[in-house]
RNA sequence: GCUCCCGUCGUCCAGCGGUCUAGGAUCCCACCCUUUCAAGGUGGUGACGCGGGUUCGAAUCCCGUCGGGAGUACCA
């Protein structure tokens, strides 16, 4: 978003957006990541952007940098966060999680130093067996992991040890009480500490896994507000439970120095507010897939979509302004935006609405910037045919130039322009057959394209002078407007759908004009007999 | 199964005990405009999941029920 981020740290919020880089990027996690930045902007503070690559199997370099793309081009740059050259921006980093392993680690034997983790030997088959148990009702209760039912006796554990046989850490749940957090968009919710299972915190490689590695991140990089999904609304009482164990002792903060990270602003606390996001699910309530169409932000791009249209039609996707407006620019977005206003029901991602946007917005544009916006849908940058040079030479933008005023208030999205500039940019056009049979069937197609080409092979080329000469040939002919026009336009345009009649003939020029009248004119007099 | 979340037009929102014969946007339909297609204008169809309470009065509060979703991983 184009409004820069306030300098001074303060008691500004910070807040972060910190996709798992498999995949491309969603929609729903673009719109958790606009409205995180939209609170930070709103209030000043700071867009931190984290990758959360912990588990090397999922992650890849190449979705990381599709991601910062994706992000980049819908226009929620981060003030923290990786930079594409591989380096970092921002006085906390590293913000890969892949290179801050060795502070996991470090974290990972204080906790167990200070006895709030315990050792499981269990192969992940044992416990899937164990679980299948429980699930079948065989020792009774629900599949929950706890140390008092399942932390090794100590012969276990020196066998064990013995054995060479690796360990996960866990984490010491309470056995009991309950905790209640305060939810910006949920407000507070409960849970039982004995629903809840002692999450594995490093793998048995060592390896940190997401419990760890995004709580130790959120209170090290200072974050103030998590805004996320609701998935994983059921994860922050682990959370909650881990920022008390890292800011306790100060146990955080010299795990920090011993691995020579930077240190945390001594102002900052664990995070003190969550919001968490309902779901963006498909029109026919299922979490969205590609066969609701498009997913990847990257595909709404290559369909001629806006970025300012996704951020506006996004924002409203679970949220409203006090004054119900719906068209609004980042600045109207930043000074209304509120979290605690969010919705807290599923939202189902209507592109039907998304595109009757876009279409507003592009009828908002100059005639200069939509040509601008225009050009990569046309020099193959957008897509699959390049009817123009990259970049365009002087003629052809001229020619693309003249073709938006005719093209601007019919377009939904910037890819339809694939279908009207063909015939303006190309010397041959090519009848569309359902044109010709449609139109140059009709009786009078042949005369009427005769008599244009004859009114119109001395008339000066001017839209006003061009539609003078057409318009008497009803009269001539003794027929309607209609006959006339549309065997022409079909004649020029190779359509029976086009972009206004006299100012495309004018955009066209004289000579091509008057060339595809001679070419269609036997096409025409041949599909007189069928 | 267990835990948590959610429930107003097809969809996104408004509505916070009376002003609701429930409002806006999108979609759909009709009409106007019109050289095609659009755009634009005007009008229209369309919703409080259900059942109990509380109250003079409930879309709004409470309970239940039904329905949907998320989690239940050494994924995040």
């Amino acid at each position: 978003m184009p409004i820069p981020p306030a300098s001074d740290p303060g008691a500004l919020p910070r807040l972060r957006f910190c996709p798992a880089p498999s995949g491309w990027l969603h929609v729903g996690s673009v719109r958790a990541a606009l409205y995180n930045v939209l609170h930070a902007r709103r209030h000043g503070g700071t867009f931190v952007f984290r990758i959360e690559d912990t588990d090397a199997s999922r992650a890849t370099e190449e979705s990381m940098r599709s991601m910062m793309e994706a992000l980049h081009w819908i226009g929620l740059d981060w003030d923290e966060g990786p930079e594409a050259d591989g380096g970092s921006r921002g006085p906390y980093g590293p913000y890969r999680q892949s290179l801050r392993g060795e502070l996991y680690a470090e974290v990972a034997r204080r906790l167990e130093e200070a006895g709030a983790t315990y050792r499981d030997h269990r192969t992940s088959e044992e416990l899937e067996a164990w679980r299948e148990r429980q699930r079948q009702g065989g020792d009774g209760g629900p599949p929950v992991v706890k140390a008092s039912t399942f932390e090794h006796s100590e012969e276990e554990l020196t066998r064990f040890a013995e054995e060479g046989r690796p360990a996960s850490l866990r984490l010491r749940t309470p056995e009991s009480g309950s905790i209640t957090v305060t939810d910006l968009v949920r407000g507070e919710v409960t849970w039982e500490w004995a629903t809840i299972s002692d999450p594995v915190i490093a793998r048995s490689d060592g390896s940190a896994t997401y419990p760890l590695a995004n709580s130790v991140d959120d209170v090290a990089q200072g974050i103030s507000i998590i805004c996320r999904g609701e998935d994983l609304l059921s994860v922050t009482p682990r959370q909650v439970l881990l920022y008390g164990l890292l800011l306790t002792d100060g146990l955080l903060d010299e795990a920090l120095a011993a691995v020579g990270l930077p240190a945390r602003d001594p102002a900052w606390g664990a995070p003190e507010a969550f919001a968490h996001l309902p779901m963006v699910v498909g029109m026919d309530r299922k979490k969205l897939s590609k066969r609701h169409g498009s997913v990847a932000v990257q595909e709404f791009r290559r369909q001629g979509f806006l970025p300012e249209t996704l951020r506006n039609y996004l924002a409203l996707l679970g949220w409203a302004p006090k004054d119900g407006r719906e068209r609004l620019n980042d600045d109207d977005l930043i000074a209304e935006f509120d979290l605690a206003a969010v919705g807290r029901s599923a939202a189902a991602f209507d592109v039907d609405k998304l595109t009757a946007f876009n279409g507003e917005r592009i009828r908002e544009l100059s005639e200069e910037e939509l040509t601008d916006r225009l050009l990569p849908y046309l020099d193959g940058t957008e897509g699959d045919e390049a009817l123009v040079d990259r970049p365009a030479t002087d003629e052809q933008r001229a020619v693309v130039r003249g073709l938006v005023p005719l093209v601007q208030e019919r377009m939904q999205r910037l890819d339809e322009v694939q279908r009207y500039a063909p015939a303006f940019l190309r010397d041959e056009v090519e009848l569309d057959p359902d044109s010709v049979d449609k139109v140059f069937t009709k009786n009078g197609a042949p005369e009427a394209i005769a008599a244009a080409r004859r009114v119109l092979a001395d008339v000066e080329w001017t839209t006003a002078a061009i539609e003078a000469a057409l318009r008497a040939l009803p009269d001539e002919l003794g027929i309607g407007f209609g006959k006339v026009a549309q065997p022409v336009r079909v004649a020029a345009t190779g359509s029976a759908v086009s972009p206004p009649l006299f100012e495309s003939l004018e955009l066209l020029g004289r000579e091509v004009s008057l060339a595809r009248l001679d070419a269609a004119l036997p096409v025409a007099r041949a599909a007189q007999g069928s």
